[in-house]
DNA sequence: TGATAAACGAGACGGTACGTCGTGTCTTCTG
DNA sequence: CAGAAGACACGACGTACCGTCTCGTTTATCA
């Protein structure tokens, strides 16, 4: 039943484990746009054939490798009020900051690449709204906010900004933002 | 007096609209992914070099190329009241979606190429965020949104929003959304 | 034992041969001045990478295309006496004269090229010297020629007179002329 | 009368000066091979119409320059005898070695291309045929050498020797030479 | 225990584009 | 009208990665 065993040598944990850390690495000391198979390869000290059977391509490794970094996790607040959940939420979104040069080269990816885009939407960015959107249900059966408020553009607005202050990089994500952006929107859907 | 002239032979001026024009034919059939200087320099009749001489990437060739479309002119409203001049210009914006894999391309490799970003912020992006500050600066001076209001948060929210579904596809720009985003920004902000 | 199986995919014998040949093509079709790695890789249906993993210049090609043709083996006489040893030599010489664009780029690259003119002096050149030196050091163990006889002159003369008129196509490299040099190094040395 | 004054501005000597001086240079400094027109121009300071409209290629700029150095002059000795006459030519020959990165290079240039090759052989290398065989028509008509005796051979064979060795450099140009030759050469020829 | 099967490292392979270099021609202004 | 300046079309250069392939080797399961 669990079985499943497949026939063969079974893929190796380990080679999996330097795959993800070497790109990791090449990303930290060369950022994304100079990230290759090839380096990634000979970093981990593997073929580039075991690359490709198991990712698509680089940012499908990246990826993997995001999502396998513990700070990444998504939190969800449960503050009691939604100024609270959203100002705690965007303070944990804020403090991955450190993520940036990894989220925007996979970003880039994905503008360029429809395949992993696809990819991105469901394992990353959905997820995030997802959340996002369980705060501001709460809200509503708490009656925050108003029962026809349009959710989804509340959930636009605040990965808008987010991304288009993380992208453009002309202004900071600090709290100061968190708390206008917080008061904005409670403002908006009384 | 204002001559300038340079030494040598002048700039081909039919050579530079060649570029420009090879560069969107082939950003119309292949797409910006598959854009190459072999290539545009080939459907252009020219000599690479001649690309080299004049842009530092293919990027700055498409961005040239974009800025001279007359179609991608900002129009700047003036309908008398904000929520008539934020229509019209959101209109106008959602009406340049044909534009989409070229933006989104250049967003790429502003993504991948900081060089780039800051020349498609300066040329593009922030000439976008000037044209939007206008609208909502006489919006204060009418008094129609509160004196301390944050300007900057309100274009934020309005290209943010723009970007990520622009990016991400997963809602339609168009016009109920130009009405949903106007009510909430001025909700918000009397 | 003898083994030195190296790691990896091995080379591609298939391929090193379609390399050589297209390389003696173009060389006929179009002359050495001509030749290009492009060209080679396009007519051998092979990319460049694969040339400059294993020459280092064209003329490195084309000296191992040379060397392989069966043509180019050094013929040893021993027809029992100097003068017909020479004019066995000579005349085996003088019936590559077919190979005359080929030689005279390969002479044109060893003066360009100080590491190509080991390689060429080493496989090809040396190699004729020395047969040559069998041929009159023979002589001088029979008595024909004198003992004290600088052979390294008469090996300098012999081929000097050859590529001199290789290069310059003043005067016929034929029979007469074997036959005159014959008789003049027999003279100058008994 | 003398005139064949042209039309126009009379071609500049300054210029034509430079050029030549400007090729010399380059080539002691960075070799024959790393020669170029663009390099040439830069550093003699003119347009490199300037040298197309003059000279037919780059060899063709460094055979005028050479000829114009006094040292290339021909010296034709006449010492009274063959063998001082021969010496006194040969140490003359051979006093110009430091020209050698030059003519290696104008012979490599020779070897590739025809049209250049006439014209070397035709300013250069006949003319010192033509003065090695005013030595040995003088010795065949005082008798120190045979009437019968094929100048032509002695020729090919001094000039062989010469840029046998010049070019394989696997024995020295010098005196020793010099003598064996000379006296092979005459031994060969009573 | 040995056959079978897949994963793995190594690295060669056919390609494509890169960005640079040099060529020989052209187009402008200056002397 | 020669000459300097330098832009131009062209085409080869040698390099970097791509994604695929072919080896020998390793590590499992299954008969």
């Amino acid at each position: 039943m669990t079985g499943e065993r497949r026939l063969g040598r079974p893929r190796s944990q380990a080679t999996r484990a330097a795959i993800l850390a070497a790109a990791l690495a090449e990303l930290d000391e060369r950022g994304y746009a100079a990230l290759t198979i090839d380096g990634i390869a000979r970093r981990a000290g593997c073929g580039k054939q075991t690359i490709y059977r198991w990712w698509s391509s680089k940012a499908d490794v990246v990826l993997e490798s995001l999502l396998e970094r513990a700070e990444t996790a998504i939190q969800l607040p449960d503050e009691g009020s939604l100024p609270d959940d959203l100002m705690a939420f965007l303070k944990a979104t804020f403090a991955q900051r450190g993520q940036r040069p990894t989220l925007i080269g996979l970003m880039a990816q994905a503008l360029l690449d429809p395949a992993f885009a696809a990819e991105f939407k469901e394992k990353f960015l959905f997820k995030r709204r997802d959340a996002l959107r369980v705060l501001l249900d709460r809200a509503v059966a708490r009656g925050e906010i108003a029962a026809g408020t349009d959710v989804e553009l509340l959930i636009d607005i605040v990965y808008g900004v987010l991304w288009y202050r993380f992208i453009l990089e002309h202004a900071p994500l600090d709290d100061e933002l968190g708390e206008r952006l917080t008061a904005l929107l409670i403002k908006a859907s009384r």
